[in-house]
DNA sequence: ACTATATAGTGCGATATCGTATTATATGCA
DNA sequence: TGCATATAATACGATATCGCACTATATAGT
């Protein structure tokens, strides 16, 4: 026999509650390596400005975080007022500006990922790279849907 | 041959990314189905009063969420304002309250959970239930392993 | 070209979250 | 008992996030 309405509905609850969990927890670890006054936002851009690209415009950071715009702008501001990037104008659009990276945000990136390598090697430990392996793909066919779903608006 | 660390250090780097992502995105639709002005905090406080017991006090709630007590007396507050709680004095300890859930408060869960129903019956449709069962188990040892990682400060 | 509409970025106000400090009460120990 | 310390809740200030509205520039339709 297959499981009631209600017992689905719990599945995915508690399959979200602890993504939830396991996100505010990650971050709190995470941001107790950054320097003081930093959070996982400010190095989630810098890291993507080196993942991808930089020269990116605000609003295609912004889109890409699913975050408003207005959050994005105030982000970019301390990451400037950190020298951490440098904002230019954007010579393609009048509008618009570019986002560029300086030396001291590239340290800052390499400096915190290093930082996290011990803890990574502990947690490593207790749970093993293949049992992470076997859990990503479904994160990341999640990850596509809900994308799917709010771009549907 | 064995991956390299760095390999390793980005599998297990996607694996949060990928949490932090579905975690956003699937609080954004989440909140779009909530009355006007509330968020997933406040919510939360009140599933957890009524999936465990409600009479708790606040930094019991605090720690259940991880979040400082600070905050808590925050969402409490907002909750008590919209008459969805009530704080009574602890009378086992003179300065502690408990928080007790009114009728309203319940509708109010019981509503959003409601309205949640269509929602997870379509994701179901693209992510059904035996692939997401597949994932819990992993979660639910990564969030203990988390939590635990906690507690050791 | 001219005008209407759309888009990029930001200013501003509201709420959320968090750290520090404060107050009231409880607990432990001499 | 009396005093030092610990704990529960909150006040307060700082920053983050977000919605709304505004300005400047670009694009589309005529």
């Amino acid at each position: 026999m297959t499981k009631s309405d209600s017992e689905t509905l719990a599945l995915y609850f508690s399959f979200f509650n602890e993504v939830g969990i396991i996100e505010q927890l990650s971050r709190a670890l995470f941001e107790a390596r950054l320097p003081d006054g930093f959070l996982a936002s400010h190095f989630a851009v810098l890291n993507h400005l080196i993942r991808v690209r930089d020269g990116q415009t605000p609003l295609v950071l912004a889109r890409a975080f699913q975050v408003p715009k207005t959050t994005m702008t105030h982000t970019l501001s301390v990451l400037e007022k950190h020298r951490l990037i440098e904002m230019r104008p954007n010579p393609k659009d009048g509008r618009s500006k570019c986002v560029w990276l300086t030396a001291a945000g590239r340290d800052f990136r390499n400096n915190a990922i290093a930082s996290l390598g011990p803890d990574i090697a502990e947690f490593a430990k207790q749970f093993p790279p293949d049992r992470i392996e076997a859990l990503v793909p479904g994160l990341t066919d999640i990850r596509q849907m809900l994308d799917a779903a709010r771009d549907e608006d």
